[in-house]
DNA sequence: CTCTCCGGTCAT
DNA sequence: ATGACCGGAGAG
């Protein structure tokens, strides 16, 4: 029950916001949004369209009080320093809600009843996942299987605590964890014990904001992307700024996210329009929910017209997701072809792991088709789009390397939507479609 | 006041 | 462990 519908802030017609004013200069290769400062980064990828739409209006970041400070000020000064705000520059805080993911739908945004009250799954925040995984990984009751049943075997769901955190901070907060969704009989588990960071969550709230997501994603060929294509391997490469404890020296690790969908170009206020009324737009979470408490569904919520998705069919994109590197991608691109064949391999050969005893050792010896990073390498940014640097340079804003990104997907979390809907209505801002097919493909979990 | 949505809590 | 709720913080 709705027919609230208010104009949202967003879509109603406060002129766009100027993109958050990044007080802190910003690397040659993020792209801006806003006014005229268009990065003169080599790459020059077509961000007009950009500028003149962004991302998100500020309205809606609300929560995430003024992102330009990156200082760790307002997150902390917050007498309820327990409450982690917005970044504002992650992908999630620039993109637009989605209008189709289960929160979304609850959105009074999107007529929803409001009752869930959460934000779009598009728009979830790595600030917050991160002080969320910096907070309940200790407790985590982490495993290891022993990727040898089939359980092991299959891709990881992408969006449980731990794909969360091997995805985002390439586990960091639950080292040697496997996938939670995985049911292994023979898993065992084994203690979390973050690495990298105290236990004391005073630092963390002081090392959030600065958190660096100094970690590197080996570079794949767009040809290798291409011939991976059947399954998309986000191979990252871990590197620690700060010294890293032995245990996460380096590792590779191996994804089989989700396909990739093409996006759906429509704004939110398109969306609200439509408001789909797919069968099963229950999209997002790929694992059955448990019922809701009270008889809201999601169905009663969508009481809109039948509208169509309009012609643009969800596509599945196939190419590997990787993220590029800027620099060091040619050597890189040599380690990968050498392991192109691995990982191929790989991707129905889950490598049995030495010993999984040993959550440390899980670490230290990575799997056959690990891939150990070359050498220290400093912090490449741009790759790690999704990454926000809070309180450092952001590559997490609009990477210049959106060329690279219509040819090689990176990372389910980096929909390919962006270069899309910049040649179907210019706004790369609008997040993924939940069509229902892609139910769970492209998520982040409730956090 | 309006609005977004974090985080705690409870049900599953 | 995870999702549904919902109180309420905090920004506009
Ligand atoms: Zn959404
Ligand atoms: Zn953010």
């Amino acid at each position: 029950m709705n027919m609230m519908h208010m104009g949202a802030p967003m879509n109603g017609g406060p002129p766009p916001p100027q993109m958050l004013q990044m007080h802190h200069p910003l690397p040659h290769h993020v792209a801006v949004f806003a006014h005229g400062s268009s990065s003169q980064n080599s790459q020059a990828p077509p961000l007009q369209a950009a500028s003149a739409t962004p991302p998100v209006p500020s309205s809606m970041n609300r929560s995430q009080s003024r992102a330009s400070c990156p200082q760790s000020t307002r997150e902390m000064s917050s007498h309820r320093s327990t409450t982690s705000r917005r970044c504002g520059v992650c992908r999630g805080c620039q993109c637009k809600p989605c209008g189709q993911c289960t929160y979304c739908q609850d959105s009074p945004q999107f007529g929803g009843p409001g009752v869930k009250k959460q934000s779009c799954i598009e728009r979830r925040c790595l600030r917050v996942l991160e002080n969320r995984l910096q907070r309940d990984a200790p407790t985590f009751k982490a495993r290891v299987g022993c990727n040898a049943c089939e359980d092991c075997r299959m891709q990881d769901c992408q969006i449980c605590l731990v794909c969360l955190d091997k995805r985002f901070f390439e586990n960091r907060h639950i080292p040697g964890a496997m996938c939670a969704k995985k049911r292994c009989n023979n898993a065992q588990s084994i203690e979390c014990v973050p690495s990298l960071m105290s236990q004391n969550p005073a630092d963390f709230v002081q090392r959030a904001p600065k958190r660096s997501y100094e970690l590197i994603n080996p570079v794949i060929s767009q040809q290798q992307q291409q011939q991976q294509s059947q399954m998309h391997f986000d191979v990252k490469r871990v590197q620690y700024m700060t010294g890293p404890p032995p245990q996460m020296m380096q590792q590779m690790q191996m994804q089989a996210p989700p396909q990739q969908q093409i996006p759906q170009p429509q704004t939110p206020q398109q969306q609200v329009q439509q408001h789909q009324q797919r069968p099963n737009s229950n999209s997002s979470h790929s694992q059955g929910p448990s019922p809701p408490r009270n008889g809201v569904s999601q169905q009663q919520q969508q009481q809109t017209p039948p509208q169509q998705q309009n012609g643009v069919a969800h596509q599945i994109k196939t190419d590997v997701n990787v993220e590029n590197l800027e620099q060091h991608q040619q050597q890189q691109q040599q380690q990968q072809q050498q392991l192109q064949q691995q990982q191929q391999r790989m991707i129905f050969q889950p490598a049995p792991y030495p010993d999984l005893s040993v959550h440390a050792r899980l670490m230290v010896q990575a799997p056959p088709q690990v891939i150990t990073a070359p050498a220290p390498i400093p912090l490449p940014q741009g790759q790690m789009t999704h990454m926000p640097q809070h309180g450092l340079d952001i590559p997490y804003l609009i990477p210049t390397s959106f060329v690279q990104a219509v040819q090689g997907q990176a990372d389910p979390f980096y929909p390919s939507k962006f270069e899309l809907d910049f040649e179907h209505n210019g706004d790369p801002f609008v997040p993924p479609s939940y069509a229902q097919d892609m139910k769970g493909q492209v998520v982040l979990q409730q956090l």
